[in-house]
RNA sequence: GCGGGUGUGGUGGAAUUGGUAGACACAUCAGACUUAAAAUCUGAAGGCUGAAUAGCCGUGCCGGUUCGAGUCCGGCCACCCGCACCA
């Protein structure tokens, strides 16, 4: 071990010498200046040695810490510290999520660059971070903002352009009609600008995608594979990317050659199509409303609105009667078609064949406009369901639908289907709901997008000669827009192909791009030749990610997809990124989120000051488990405090008498025996707690539970009562390491150890220890607790059963009764069935 | 609206595989120490009944399965998260 340093010897104190009451702020300074000087959580990759990848999902710059970040990152901490004592070699990276919105409106607000902004948040971030003792890899920290960073990411766009993976199409987008720019969801409010309060419209503008659609299916049975990761958010990711089978189909319109193509998931229904609907920018509607004022004023009534799903969801369902007409392709019949607010024009082909009787949608737009309502599934048992209050969207028996009544719809999907696409009109189609992924910004803070306009070639990507394309920082923002669509020396530039005068792209990356792939870049941070190098192999895939549960859809399924572009470009080996997954919940103050809107936030910075990291980490992990809320409480701090205090004033008073001799296990009177057990029982709980279930809270209470028992062993001052109580505090200090590692640094030398408890081995079990001889059994009459009984723990069943029905309790509550049945449950409890 | 979660004492939470509901802590109360307070230490405590052994009730609500349900199933209610340009 390269720790026995001169400050680690100049630290070490004789017992007795120990300080008597608990200092924190003293002994993190210390720890800190130790760990500092001794560079102990630089990682180097040891082909010998088990690695152990631990990543937090890094912070966005912000200014300051919040509690979710120290929380988030007191997880991901202890789990390293842990592994590290478990004998691994631990990778813990640190970094930061540079890009983003928030900067862009500190420069409007303070007249500050991003930039600067952004790096100044960064240093007072990372002192923070050091402050709390986190055991992180400085060596390997980066910015997404850097250009060392962001020009790999470049660099594989136009790989991924090259491979027809990148394309180019029209979307659509919040626009401030006053401010004149893009705005996001979050800056939409009921239906206005968040500065100009201007009711928002939808444009449309061309925009860069990535194919994830290609991987959709690769991403969903990947899922399967993700043991290590919540159920619900595997379900969640399910669901996004949403797979169906159905059918696409064609419907001819009455004067006019082209044909509607819509795609369901009920071709069993078929019969019971009763309207279309339109999307307002559909090519159709917007023709339509070329000659059509009325209609021309409904569509532009409808572009009043943002373009959240949310908010398309829960809107009111309007819709016009375009006068046009399809015809049913297997009745003939004609179906109005109406333009219909709810229809989304990016999501399949623009257009929908509407059910009212089996959809719920449907439903609500026909009974507000009278449209018919035609029941075509009959329930299981052949009965006609009620549709005058709601649809009907079971599966079930097929009714007034001519050659195919009385087929279940299973059977109807397949012969309808089939009809289909002998009659060359319809085709069974697998769809997702996955859309791909735009991401272009029409904002200045972020990655520009490596894509040159050349007058003649088109689109040109930027050579790998020429990048990366460095976003100029110093800028001001006037709140209009993006600056460098207002800087013509910086977007013009020569075509790449032919040389002509060329635009450069002045959209930039959507911030989700760097955070898909930091992960990886950690393992190689210092690689100026290649985006990664072979080092990335021998990290990954991160062995825990750690991060908050709103993550659970778009971040992490990114990142997936992420991976996937890099291991088809042959930079990566893997599948997936992240082999276990923990989704940390929020910390609320007083039942709601911490904001500060709210005003109900508390600042970690004063904590620190006035408590000590190590109290502020142990209420954060005591407080709750971490995938659940965590409600905070000033109190409840103090008592995290309290506890570090009883701990350090107990090895103080247990320091002050003569050292211990070993124990030994023969010698120890039943008292002694106990204790030794509950140390014992305690290593195994906190072992399984901290490494298996990640269920600190319970972890630390079974430490608090040994601490209490220590406290009463201190009594006994004999030879083996000193060595229990030693083994003891050794245990809960090494339990303790991970979580509070500044005082247990301290306690653990004063304990008499040179090698730093940071490198110290996790505890075992002393089997040994944990043997008992008698144990209570609880004895239930009927499922009800009546008594309990002592017995011997190697007890035979009949001998369980006899004892049981002896207790006198239980005797009152089966007399005059015939006991049918005994049920034993070993080492818990016996239940007498009797009546 | 759609998708995912959560709901247990005065409070945060525990109960890991269907087996003693309330561990551990906070707040409270009592005792010790103190001239006093703070700090610290020790103890009490889900509700109701009872002198007590003990009994009844009790895990958001209604119903079900089981010898036994906080845990499983069905139906509700409330709150939280996500919904593709916040990160």
């Amino acid at each position: 071990m390269p720790y026995t340093c001169r400050l680690f010897r100049a630290q070490r104190k004789r017992h007795g010498s120990m300080q008597e009451h608990y200092d924190p702020q003293h002994i993190e300074a210390e720890a800190q200046a130790h760990w500092q000087q001794n560079d102990s959580f630089r990682v180097v990759e040891d082909p010998q040695r088990d690695t152990y990848y631990c990543l937090s999902m890094f912070p966005y710059p912000s200014g300051k810490l919040h509690m979710g970040h120290v929380r988030n990152y007191t997880i991901g901490d202890v789990i390293s510290r842990y592994q590290r004592m478990q004998g691994r070699n631990v990778l813990q990276p640190m970094g930061w999520d540079a890009f983003g919105l928030p900067a862009e409106n500190a420069a409007l607000q303070r007249g500050v660059p991003p930039a600067a902004w952004t790096r100044e948040n960064i240093a007072a971030m990372r002192a923070q971070l050091k402050q709390l003792g986190f055991a992180y890899d400085w060596s390997r920290e980066f910015a997404t903002c850097d250009p060392e960073y962001y020009r790999w990411e470049q660099w594989l766009f136009t790989r991924l352009y090259e491979k027809g993976l990148v394309y180019r199409k029209t979307a659509t987008v919040n626009w401030d009609p006053v401010d004149q720019t893009v705005l996001a969801n979050e800056q939409v409010v009921d239906g206005r600008g968040w500065r100009s309060g201007a009711v928002v419209e939808r444009r449309e503008i061309p925009q860069w995608f990535l194919r994830i659609t290609d991987y959709a299916d690769e991403l969903l049975q990947g899922l399967d594979q993700l043991n290590g990761w919540p159920d619900q958010v595997r379900a969640m990711q399910r669901n996004w990317i949403g797979r169906s089978e159905g059918v696409e189909l064609e419907f001819a319109l009455t004067e006019r050659e082209e044909r509607l193509t819509v795609y369901t998931t009920r071709p069993d229904t078929l019969f019971g199509v009763s309207y279309m609907g339109l999307a307002p920018e559909h090519p159709i509607s917007r023709e339509l409303a070329a000659r059509n004022p009325e209609l021309a004023g409904f569509i532009e009534e409808c572009s009043h609105s943002g373009v959240a799903e949310a908010t398309m969801a829960t809107m009111e369902k309007r819709g016009m009667d375009t006068g046009l007409r399809a015809i049913h392709p297997l009745t003939g019949d004609s179906i109005p078609v109406w333009v219909a607010n709810f229809v989304l024009m990016e999501y399949g082909s623009g257009a929908v064949m509407a059910v009212p009787a089996h959809d719920q949608r449907d439903w609500e737009f026909a009974t507000r406009y009278g449209l018919p309502i035609q029941t075509v599934i009959a329930t299981e048992d052949g009965s006609l369901p009620d549709v005058s209050e709601a649809a009907f969207s079971d599966t079930g028996l097929l009714v007034n639908s001519g050659i195919y009544d009385g087929l279940a719809s299973a059977a109807a999907f397949d012969a309808i289907a089939a009809d289909l696409e002998n009659q060359g009109i319809g085709r069974r189609r697998v769809n997702y709901r996955l859309r791909d992924w735009g991401v272009s910004r029409q904002r200045y803070w972020g990655a520009p997008i490596p894509m040159v306009h050349c007058p003649d070639c088109g689109v040109v990507p930027v050579p790998d000669s020429d990048l990366p394309v460095v976003l100029p920082e110093d800028v001001a923002m006037d709140g209009s827009g993006s600056p460098l669509k207002k800087m013509p020396e910086w977007s013009r530039c020569a075509c790449p192909r032919c040389g002509a005068e060329a635009e450069r792209e002045t959209d930039t990356f959507d911030t989700f791009m760097e955070s898909s792939w930091y992960f990886a870049r950690f393992a190689c941070a210092d690689s100026d030749q290649a985006m990664l190098d072979e080092r990335a192999n021998h990290w990954l895939p991160v062995d825990q990610y750690i991060g908050g549960i709103e993550h659970a859809i778009l971040h992490l399924l990114y990142a997936r997809f992420f991976h996937k572009l890099l291991r088809d470009e042959g930079l990566v080996q893997g599948d997936e990124p992240f082999q276990r997954l923990l989704t940390q919940g929020m910390v609320l103050k007083d039942g709601a989120k911490m904001s500060k809107s709210k005003g109900n936030t508390v600042d970690p910075q004063g904590l620190v000051e006035r408590y000590g990291a190590d109290t502020v980490r142990l209420f954060t992990m005591f407080a709750a488990p971490p995938e659940q809320s965590l409600e905070w409480s000033d109190s409840g701090v103090e008592g995290a405090f309290r506890f570090l205090k009883r701990l350090w004033a107990l090895s103080h008073s247990h320091l002050q008498r003569p050292a211990p001799p070993a124990v030994d296990g023969d010698a120890l009177d039943d008292g002694q025996r106990a204790l030794r057990r509950k140390v014992h029982e305690t290593i195994a709980k906190v072992s399984d707690d901290l490494g298996r279930r990640h269920t600190f809270n319970t972890g630390i209470a079974a430490v608090m539970e040994l601490v209490n028992a220590l406290y009463k062993g201190i009594e006994d001052d004999s030879d083996q009562g000193r060595a229990v109580l030693q083994e003891g505090l050794q245990a809960a200090v090494l339990l303790l390491a991970p979580i509070v590692p500044h005082a247990c640094h301290r306690l653990w030398q004063e304990l008499g150890h040179v090698t730093p408890v940071l490198d110290a081995a996790w505890p075992r079990v002393d089997e040994s220890a944990l043997v008992q001889d008698s144990l209570e059994l609880v004895v239930q009459v009927n499922g009800k607790r009546r008594g309990q009984i002592q017995v011997a723990v190697d007890a035979e069943r009949d001998v369980l059963e006899a004892a049981a029905l002896e207790e006198p309790n239980v005797g009152r509550f089966i007399e005059g009764k015939t006991v049918r049945k005994v049920i034993v449950v070993p080492g818990r409890l016996i239940n007498v069935v009797a009546n």
